[in-house]
DNA sequence: CGCTGACCCTGACGGC
DNA sequence: TGCCGTCAGGGTCAGC
């Protein structure tokens, strides 16, 4: 479930509540994520003070001056503070425990998370060949279109592309071209860049009023805190296809690209 | 290099 | 009520 404003979300839940403290323990209940969680990481871990919460494109990562604590919530996963002393329920498969008595609490049902660790001087490979975060100055219209000179897949799939932009999920992309006025089939090579910087306005415009709404949730996702977001309200196309569009009344058409459900407007978008 | 499809896993939901 | 197929917000990887 979480895109990039639910990680975000998570991250400043999460990080009043662990930046500065020393982890006394890492408890690992289940290790079998979408990579088996190193078996050293409990002792890396213990008694390292977490200095920072950052992220980068849908990764959370707890620096340390050991190392980095890499956290990835797949698609499924959720990070949330609760007391230390509370019994773990089904799929809470890593605690980690702090000094002042509660702990980030990882579920995680489809295990499609990791929990990995990066050495101070090592360069993951997971963090290697990201492009630019979409709220950064670097992101615009002129990138795209750049990046987009000879793509022939549809636009949809190519601003999902982590190494085009991060952060870009299934539901933003349908909305963001939406807005954007585009079908999400169109060839990415063959719009103007006139169009795409509307469309990485509207990238960048989505996504910060996601986060600013505490994420998009769907159907269980909480933030840091607990409390579910409430953006999903104010979606315009996406789990409505059939349904009426809200700027022209046309039914919401619906297709499949690179296994991921598109909906859209044959009216507003071409 | 660009693109497609299989795959990792559990759970919710609809049809019969 | 229960069984079965389909689908779900993520991303990697192999293969053409």
């Amino acid at each position: 479930m979480p895109e990039l404003p639910e990680v975000e979300t998570t991250r400043r839940g999460v990080e009043p509540h662990s930046r500065g403290l020393r982890v006394t323990e890492l408890r690992v209940r289940e290790a079998r994520l979408r990579w088996p969680v190193p078996s050293e990481l409990p002792s890396l871990l213990q008694g390292a003070t977490l200095e920072a919460v950052e992220r980068r494109a849908k990764y959370l990562l707890f620096r340390t001056q050991r190392g980095t604590l890499l956290v990835h919530l797949g698609m499924s996963g959720s990070l949330r503070v609760v007391d230390a002393n509370e019994q773990p329920g089904r799929h809470d498969h890593i605690d980690i425990v702090m000094e002042s008595g509660s702990c980030l609490r990882f579920n995680d049902p489809r295990r499609f998370g990791c929990f990995l660790w990066i050495a101070p001087d090592e360069e993951h490979p997971l963090l290697g060949h990201l492009g630019p975060e979409p709220l950064s100055e670097a992101f615009d219209g002129a990138y795209l279109y750049h990046r987009a000179r000879g793509r022939r897949g549809p636009i949809k799939n190519f601003i999902m592309d982590g190494k085009v932009v991060v952060g870009v999920g299934n539901i933003y992309a349908n909305e963001a071209l939406f807005l954007s006025g585009i079908r999400p089939q169109r060839a990415a090579g063959r719009i103007s860049l006139r169009r795409y910087e509307v469309l990485a306005a509207n990238i960048k415009q989505v996504l910060t009023s996601a986060i600013t709404q505490g994420g998009t949730t769907l159907r269980d996702f909480v933030g840091g805190d607990g409390k579910p977001g409430y953006f999903a309200q104010q979606l315009f196309v996406y789990g409505r296809a059939g349904q009426p569009c809200k700027r022209c009344d046309e039914l919401l058409r619906e297709l499949r690209l690179g296994q991921r459900s598109s909906v859209y407007c044959v009216t507003c978008q071409r």
